[in-house]
Order: C-alpha cells, then structure tokens, then sequence
DNA sequence: CTGAAAGCGCTTACAG
DNA sequence: CTGAAAGCGCTTACAG
C-alpha cells in the first residue's frame, strides 16, 4: 500500500522560461503577466497564460506553494475497512488514490485502523507518535470520536463522512445531487414507479436517498412513487435479500419498472436476485447502481451507474489539510466539500417496457 | 464599491530569512523544512512551521502560486440586488468582501446585473468585453442560466446558489447543517414545538427548513412536532405578515414555545408581529434567526442567530474559480463547496416558560 | 507594451 | 542534522 516510498515522484521541471520560449515572449513578458505587474495586450497575455496551463507551470506554481507544511498524515479508519478489501472496492480505491496523492507529494501516509470501542486517545496517540502534521478520518462517522478529535487542537478533515455539527472539514461525493440525476435520467426515460434499494447504515449513503425523492419532487410526481426497499448491509449478498423479500411480499415488481440501488454492490447484488426470479434487465426493469466500480462494468448486463470521483477524494482531502494547517490561529470557517458526480449509461436501463 | 482600486493592496513581505532569523536557524534549515528537501529534527521542523505560520510566511507562500491568473472576474447578480441595498443586507456583505477580497489580489471586478428575461447571451457579451478571465453568478437559480454559462467554454462558480445538476463548481453557507445547529440547540434547551417561519423562493433558504426537519429526527421527536409558517418573501414585512396571520389562525402561538426563521430579516418582522400580540420574547416564546446581520445584534431583545460566514463566500469563490482556470483541460470534478456556520447566542432565546 | 540586464530570494550540493 | 556558499529562477526597475 501507500507510504512505503517516501521519495517524492518528481515532476519535469517547466519554468518561465520554458513558457517564454514556447510563447515567443521574453522571460519578463511571462512574469508581469502571471503577476499582473506591468499591462499586457490582451492577446499576449492569453497566449502566454494558455502556454502556461498547457505546459503545467500554472500547476506547478501553485504546487510549488503547497509542499513541504504536510510532512506525514495519518488515516484512520474503522476496523474492518482493510479487511473487507475484495468486497469494499469504494474504500480500496479511495486509499489507493489517497496514497498515490501523498508519493506524489512526498508525504508518509500512516494507516491507523480504529479499534472497535472507537477510542480517540488510540488515535491521537498514533498521531503524536508518528509525528504526523494531520489526520484524515476515512468513512468515520462515530460523533464522540469526532467530537475528540475536534477538540484535541489538531488538523484533521473527514474523508468520505460529513459531520453534521460543522466542526471538521470534510470531502465527500456529492450524493445527493448524483442520485437526484440517475433518478432525474430514470424518470425522463418515462419510468414512473422506481425502486430504491438502500441501506441506512451511514449518513453518506442516505443522502442518495433524499437525492432520489428530490428527483420526483421535481417532476411533480407523487412521492408514493419513490419506493423503498432496505438492505441490512451495503454488500450484494444484502441487496440481494432484500430485493428477494421485497419480491415475495409484493408477488413481484408490482408497476416497479427501474431499481435504483444506493451503491453498485447492492445492484450487484440486485442483478442476482432479478435473474433468480426470470426477470429481464433491462428488458423488464432497468438498474442502475451508484459508486462506479469496476464490477458493474463487467456485469451482464453492464451497470449504468452513477460515477464518484474516487480518486479525487484523497486528493481534495489533502488540500483542505494543508489548508487548515496553514491558517492555524486565524478564524476559518469549516469547509464541507463535495464532488461532482456523472452518470454513466450502460446496458443496466432503458425506458420502461411499452407494456408497463 | 469593488473594482475602482486596481492596484494590490501590498503585504508587508516576509521571507525565508525572517523565518529563519525568528526561528534562530539558517535559512537553508528553513527551506529544507517547508520543502522537506533534508531530513530535520521534530524539534526544529516544528519551531520553523511554527514561526513560519505565525509570520505568515505560508499564507504568503500559498497566495504567490494564487495570484496573476486572475485579472478580471465579472459577477452577476438578479436585477434588484444593488436596488435593495439597505434590506439585502446579506447581497451587500458578500459583495463587500468579494470587492475587498479582489482589491488585495488585484482583481478588477466588473458588476453585472442580469436582465429580467435572465438572457445569458447579455452576460457573455459583458465577459467579452471586460475581458474577463472568469465569472461569478451571485445568487441566481435560473436553471436555464446556469446551463448556458456550463455549455460556454468559461470558468464560472455559484456564489450562494447550488447547481443540482453539478455542472458549476458553488459555494454557499451550510444552510443545513447550521439550521440544523440552531433547531439542536433549542431542543437542547427543552421546546418541543417549533416554528419554522422561512420563504420557499431559493433553494439554499430551504435547505434550512431541511436542517430543521433533521433535528427532530436527531432527538426522536415526532415531525408534527415540527411546524411551519411560509413568508412571502424574505423581507422583515413578509415575516410579520405572515407569522401574524399564523397566530391569528392558531389563536395564539398553540404550543409554540420556540421560533426559528429562515433568515434574520424574517425574524426581525416575526420580533414586531409578536410584540404587536403583547407576547415577550424570550419569556413567552424564543427567537432565532439565520444570517448573522448587524440589525439582529441591535435589536431589542438582541436576536439569537447562526452566524454565517458572509465575509469568506468571495474569496473561496475566487479560489473554486481560480482553480477551475488553472486545470482546463484536465477532468476535475465539480467542486460543492459549503462554509460552517455558528451559533451565536444572544437575549432572544432561552429555555421555555415552564408552564409550557 | 516589450525585452535586456541587474538583483533578490529561495534552493541545493557540500562540508562538518 | 545543521549552516556557509554557490547557483538558479523569478522579479523588477529601466530603456526604447
């Protein structure tokens, strides 16, 4: 995993003077303009900043500000989330794309699994003793460890979790939106009556479910349309349960022409249960998944789904750390993050079979 | 307002000589720190960052990547924004920060008010013209708005409006979150039942009446338990009349131990509407608003609101866009960007009669 | 508004 | 792990 190499991966070095030389301008010319310091014509002055951009100085010179205040930074996370890795891909790619942020970066990512009791002083020590600038709090959403931590006088944002008392900083998916755009694209195709499969273990994943009644809100639809269904876990094992029982009390998909599963596990799961009951995707219900793991787009048929930035999350997540690294002392109000999500249309869903 | 001071307001320069002489090391000690270019000791790594932060050595850092890119923003707004300046008390404090915020980084910053049909084509133009690097949409909603300004090729952010269909990064108060904070805080104290008085007109005003929901959904309380009052609009007038209207259908306040308005205009007409029915504030039922204006802390008894940071919308704004610019053609997800709220108490609120 | 040249601040081998 | 010294990149008057 992440941390084992400490050397940071070292970008080709473009400097103004490339961006001159490029430009057809003098070194100066770039200068004045990235700073504003002497009038530009305007023609020259987008030349030299499309230069700039395209040849990644913009980047690097705001980069160039960012490194060095991060030195290590410790995530934390519960017990089971490196365990579980064949089954949680969200979390695997998460931390892959976190860890591959911090090489990049040149910083030591400590891992640091919560202990069942959900301990604060564990991690705060594991913090101290591995001298870390910042802590990141991966898929955490216990209130009194946040409540610890936001009082012990230390950086730290959430990643993938919210705190709803505002007082860490936190990146998550913006689930709300996206589900309300898979169930927007749902009901557009003409569907009417569709199926949310969900679980309400985690404040993260109900908000795909608010995203999903937003969505009939929108077309003035009646909300008895919105219909629910709930497993006991985010695995597929459980969204295939309880869309079997689900199933069976309704004496099958009762005017339900789309399911809409909270995570691709779940419609995973779904797909299963579906094709045990001689049910036709999309032929006879569309499916659409959230989370877009790779899974779904080898599924027959493919998982439409609704893409979360994954590998931006850690990136993000870092960010905010150095941000409130650096503005210690100063009041800073806390930021909330979320990422724009898109929908990702496969074989999965269609529109509505004529009959229904 | 903004836009007339060209010229940056200059900081006063600290470099890495009067880190390294604060800190009592060689300078190349302290480049070494904030590159992390040379192993150091915890003891000196800290007390440089340390110094560095306190001296602002690093904000000044991070803002010298920051600056040049942007020249010139343009902002929109509704037409009747700058009108009402002494009632839209929030319009105004965003703006003055933005203006203050562009002022220090050398930002010229054009005001646009957007027609009445909502036309984008007049927006664009106005960017052309000014030569605008990027632009931002003060309060607008318009969906068909927000679309064309995502399909022109031009960096633009939501300033205290959010785009469902995450095309446009935004940044607004955590609305919800900090109704929630506030309906919390006055279950905490012991009301049962709560009015919400609010104005469906905008969707970051309702995403408090969400907030609001969610506190008694925190505590196990029935939602009936939850009531509403719907204003016109949300000027202090559209308070009164509508809370008086209230009363006068419920013959008095009907259990309502609590009031919490969607905004301090509103609960500063909602303090009149009640003081015209001779009941007292706090002694027969509390008062909180949302916004954290001036006339709230002044009026009689001073009003207890959520504090919303109004005076750093602009510049994390300018951040979203300058980032935006900065990665053009590399796929960045769309950034939802929400500041925390406080809760700030002041004579309006208190526990309820105990006769209640 | 542009560009050659001086200057300054930060980085980077290198010695101890 | 620290610090003196060389070097490099960016900034900044200044001439045209």
């Amino acid at each position: 995993m992440a941390g084992s190499v400490i050397e940071r991966v070292k970008p080709p070095k473009v400097g103004i003077k490339d961006v001159s030389r490029e430009a057809g301008v003098a070194i100066s010319t770039v200068s004045h303009v990235l700073n504003g310091t002497a009038p530009i014509s305007p023609a020259v002055r987008a030349r030299v900043l499309d230069v700039a951009r395209r040849l990644g100085y913009l980047a690097r010179r705001q980069a160039m500000g960012a490194i060095g205040a991060l030195q290590a930074v410790v995530v934390a996370m519960p017990p089971d989330t490196l365990a579980q890795t064949s089954l949680n891909l969200v979390s695997w790619t998460i931390l892959k794309a976190l860890g591959g942020a911090c090489e990049a970066r040149g910083i030591r990512l400590v891992p640091h699994a919560i202990d069942a009791a959900g301990d604060a002083n564990g991690l705060l020590d594991a913090v101290a003793t591995s001298q870390a600038d910042g802590l990141l709090l991966l898929n955490i959403d216990r209130p009194e460890l946040i409540d610890a931590i936001a009082a012990a006088d230390i950086a730290a944002v959430l990643l993938n979790s919210e705190d709803s008392r505002m007082r860490l900083d936190s990146v998550t998916p913006g689930n709300r939106f996206g589900a309300c755009l898979a169930t927007n694209w749902l009901i557009g195709q003409g569907h009417r009556q569709i199926l949310h499969v969900t679980w309400q273990g985690r404040t993260t994943i109900r908000r795909r479910a608010e995203g999903f009644c937003d969505a009939f809100a929108d077309h003035g639809l009646p909300p008895e349309n919105a219909r629910f269904c709930y497993a006991k876990s985010w695995e597929p094992e459980a969204g295939e349960a309880a869309v079997t029982a689900w199933l069976d009390a309704h004496k099958g998909l009762d005017g339900v022409t789309a399911i809409f599963c909270a995570a691709d596990n779940l419609a995973l799961g779904v797909m299963r249960a579906l094709a045990a009951r001689g049910l036709n995707v999309p032929g006879d219900v569309s499916l659409m998944g959230f989370d877009g793991i790779a899974p779904g787009q080898f599924a027959a048929p493919s998982l439409s789904t609704v893409n979360v930035p994954l590998e931006q999350l850690g990136a993000a997540a870092l960010n905010l750390l150095e941000q409130r690294l650096i503005s210690v002392g100063a009041p800073r109000a806390t930021q909330k993050l979320e990422l724009g999500c898109d929908l990702v249309l496969r074989d999965s869903a269609a529109a509505p079979p004529i009959t229904a």
